[in-house]
DNA sequence: CTGAAAGCGCTTACAG
DNA sequence: CTGAAAGCGCTTACAG
């Protein structure tokens, strides 16, 4: 670091009071309890000094590092990143600090606990799809065992709201696309989804399904890596044996592939087939025609949580639980009739 | 927080040793100092209690917080996303943690001095393409007046290379692509690029302007805003007065919205027009045909700045200068005749 | 309104 | 090889 910063006793000296009252002057919420005069006097000479109080030495007086681990999988998908500015944004404005804390394999998802607990944050933000059992044992042994404040951004325990998730009702959204390509005439609709078995995917699918069903109309499910080039070779082997006129992805990048694969081979969008995407992120933006999808408030969804989280931190007793569900929209663009 | 979390000194207690020697003991740099049989010991112990080390602690009495500040203007944006994963491999690695500080406001810029010394990071790493005076000030004094570890990540100040930056050959990438479309035939050749003054987008410019002047051909550039719905007016207005048979974008979005403007208007892509991107992006393999681009190694040049920033933090007396050049490459696809 | 003092949980010369 | 003790830079009862 550097050679020699001011402390709050260099500031207690030249100011020729005592670093008690240093610290009161300093802080907001107590400097009313050291006379006008002598907190102008400190704070000047803080000034002149340059001194800026020390983090750490403050988290550990206070036991409050001010701090939040955001852990997430894969930060460069376009969604995980909105949402951590979306927590940004509010952490700034409770003076709290994000430590972004990749992931591990799952199998090394036990060390994870004594990183956390090590790092002494107030609280964690988790945004990974994929809970499987591992990592459902670890939010668990956080939430209960630990006791640290803890909210789950865009993604959730299947069949079990014990802790704390902000998402969107995705099963909701999930029918209302089907029912919207029942409503354009459409017959042969397909869902394009992970295949890993995401609980945010699932709901999607419920969805899906129970719209189909309504009509009396067969599901057709494709189950795809969600990697680009495989997604070309799952989808296109899938519509081998798939006539379709509707399609659904379960991202946008997904629904996008399929159109292109489609277009390719004659058909004509939104004539022939409309497709709907999930996320409504640029991509959708930069084809053509533009991507129909459901539109996420992704970045809300992380400040949203970031919000409930604060209230977990400042205020011990309250202890969120449950799913916290924002509105979602869907966005009619040139993919599909209704536009 | 949680209740009441061993410290050292309950393991300490139960071991029947000092704190000192548990703190040896746990230390891999230290514990060969501690015989055997007691080190086997504490860490039973240390097990036993479920004993983490708490970071804080060690951080104020090492004067090291294993922190890095990663200040960044727009995570979502893709490629900053990425660069911060690049970083994140390594800093696990190194056993350090990143905490993401967005960049302030240009005029609020001064109070990021503070809140980087507040923090007590061991490091800093900038990724903001703009460099402002109030910016560039802020560079200076975090890297000369309080000597702490800075690199710059795929940015860079203009005419100045007194901070560590790490980046690709901008200006010869801008030649090679323009070259490229000149030997394709192309006569008629824009670049599509910032209205801001990126730094790192005028170096692209001089490459380009660079080899539009070695063939006698005009330069035309079309400055845009970036954002994505200005783009496509920008671009329209400029097509307006000029009828192009090669486009480069300073930006995978910039191009694609050029394409797609141009096919709506009858154009063949890549027979009347060939285009280039760059970042090779996902975004360029959404598109049909799909997009040329420069490729950038934008993960590595995350991960490479972070490596150069650990040895500075490791050992004082290194203080890197200058810029890193890691190689770039040229990804051919459909969008330009060359493939 | 202010200060002396203890404490937060570690590390690390120093002495033995 | 191990321990007592001081120190890192703050905060906060407690006493005055």
């Amino acid at each position: 670091m550097s050679d020699h910063r001011p402390t709050i006793y260099d500031v207690a000296k030249r100011a020729g009071v005592s670093n008690a009252t240093v610290s009161r002057a300093l802080n907001p919420k107590l400097s009313e309890l050291v006379k006008p005069g002598t907190r102008k006097k400190v704070m000047k000479v803080a000034k002149e000094l340059g001194y800026k109080a020390n983090t750490l030495a403050k988290a550990l007086a206070t036991n409050k590092s001010t701090q939040v681990a955001v852990i997430c999988s894969d930060l460069a998908r376009g969604s995980v990143a909105e949402m951590v500015k979306g927590i940004l944004t509010v952490a700034q404005a409770y003076k709290y600090s994000i430590v972004i804390v990749p992931s591990p394999q799952d199998d090394k998802t036990e060390n994870l606990v004594a990183d956390i607990l090590s790092m002494r944050v107030d609280g964690v933000l988790y945004m990974v799809d994929e809970i499987t059992e591992k990592r459902e044992k670890f939010l668990k042994e956080i939430n209960d065992t630990y006791n640290i404040p803890l909210v789950l951004v865009n993604t959730c325990i299947q069949n079990d709201e014990s802790i704390c998730s902000v998402q969107i009702d995705y099963e909701a959204a999930g029918y209302e696309v089907t029912k919207e390509l029942i409503k354009e005439g459409r017959k042969k609709i397909a869902l394009l989804t992970t295949l890993k078995r995401y609980p945010v995917s699932i709901l999607k699918e419920n969805g899906y399904i129970k719209a189909m069903d309504e009509a009396n109309l067969t599901p057709r499910i494709c189950y795809t890596s969600g990697n680009l080039t495989s997604n070309y070779d799952d989808i296109t082997a899938f519509l081998k044996t798939n006539d379709l006129d509707g399609v659904i992805g379960v991202r946008d990048s997904i629904a996008i592939a399929c159109m292109n694969i489609m277009k390719n081979s004659g058909k004509d969008v939104p004539k022939d087939v409309s497709f709907y995407g999930f996320q409504n992120t640029r991509y959708g933006l930069l084809t053509n025609p533009q991507l129909s999808s459901v539109d996420i408030p992704v970045s809300e969804i992380g400040a949203k949580a970031m919000k409930i989280l604060t209230s977990m931190m400042e205020d011990e007793k309250i202890n969120k639980k449950g799913r916290v569900l924002l509105k979602h929209g869907i966005i009619y663009r040139g993919t599909t009739l209704k536009r």
